[in-house]
DNA sequence: AGTCCACCTGACCGGTCGGTCAAGGGCGGC
DNA sequence: GCCGCCCTTGACCGACCGGTCAGGTGGACT
């Protein structure tokens, strides 16, 4: 039932009706609602599920590693993979961080991504292969580049993952002068 | 008569109506008409002004500097210099980028930015300062850093601009292990 | 004082959309 | 064959909102 969930991607939250849903999956309006309270609730749960299906593939990806600093890198591109598979998710998830029923949820959500940042920054920064600087800030930073990469060379520009991934990691580990 | 932008900023685009705006400002909705054609134009109006408005400050910030890595840094600390300035527009802008209608003119300002650091980057890399990695991508992610740091550390924690702005720089050129 | 017009007002309209619910239909059990 | 239950339908409702416009209003000019 979700899948109509590309609508969202598509066209846009507030352009996409529920009844262009319900014609698209071609049953009834009561059947939407049979399943969902209101049309928020299918966006809050479709943000659920990716963040949900989006951590795992950050937890598979790092493994257990035990470099920090390489941790942070299986996470960044176990991020650009998932974001590559789940382009749609993308636009929805921008779109609701701007929204103001929703932006609790997303921020709480990037919070935790950014708690694990942190944790393995801080290791990093304890072992001395990390530069000494606000761990917090230096997560967001990460954050930021893997969003932005995403955005334009995976979803517009269409790139390989493998491309991106590799210069998204060399650019955070050794910034622009490396 | 654009300080009613603010409404924009505070409660999102759509959850703002026409009449919201007019009684804020304790006019009729007759005067909003007979200054803007439509909502829609308000925005395109706000988008265009604060574009304009940041890229002088960029302009002003590079100002002749020679060294492409210095005017790299400048351009970082205007943007985010006039962001702290300007927190408003950040939440329009951001939600401008998720509607279909406003997109376009969003990503052409931001192609604009991007195109004047690809060409500083690309004196960089000529220079041998700066390492030779594709240069449009490179411009994106330095954009994501100023974008999520903007976000984050001005707009939500609130930090001093300088703080923020030294460590923004430090990680786009010597990223986490400098 | 009278006239006119630029500027402004806010009731109103058409249309859309999220959400409801009475009616219908299919299917299993008796 | 009939009943009754559950799922589904889609016409309908109320609210809202962007946009219009007939009508006021006040000041400048005659």
């Amino acid at each position: 039932m979700e899948c109509g969930a590309r609508l969202f991607a598509e066209r846009g939250y507030h352009p996409t009706s529920v009844a262009d849903i319900v014609a698209t999956l071609g049953v009834g309006k009561g059947v939407f609602y049979w399943y969902f309270a209101s049309k928020e609730e299918l966006l809050a749960e479709l943000l659920k599920a990716s963040n949900h299906d989006l951590r795992k593939r950050q937890q598979q990806g790092i493994g257990d590693e035990a470099d920090p600093v390489r941790r942070i890198e299986l996470g960044i591109r176990a991020s650009l993979a998932w974001f590559a598979e789940h382009r749609e998710y993308f636009a929805i998830i921008q779109f609701a961080a701007t929204d103001e029923t929703f932006a609790p949820v997303l921020a709480r959500n990037r919070e935790i991504s950014i708690a694990d940042t942190i944790r393995h920054l801080k290791d990093g920064i304890v072992d001395g292969r990390i530069a000494d600087r606000d761990p917090a800030l230096l997560a967001h930073a990460i954050f930021g580049v893997v969003a932005e990469l995403t955005r334009h060379a995976l979803i517009d520009a269409n790139l390989p993952v493998d491309e991106v991934a590799d210069l998204c990691v060399a650019f955070c580990l050794e910034g622009l002068l490396g």
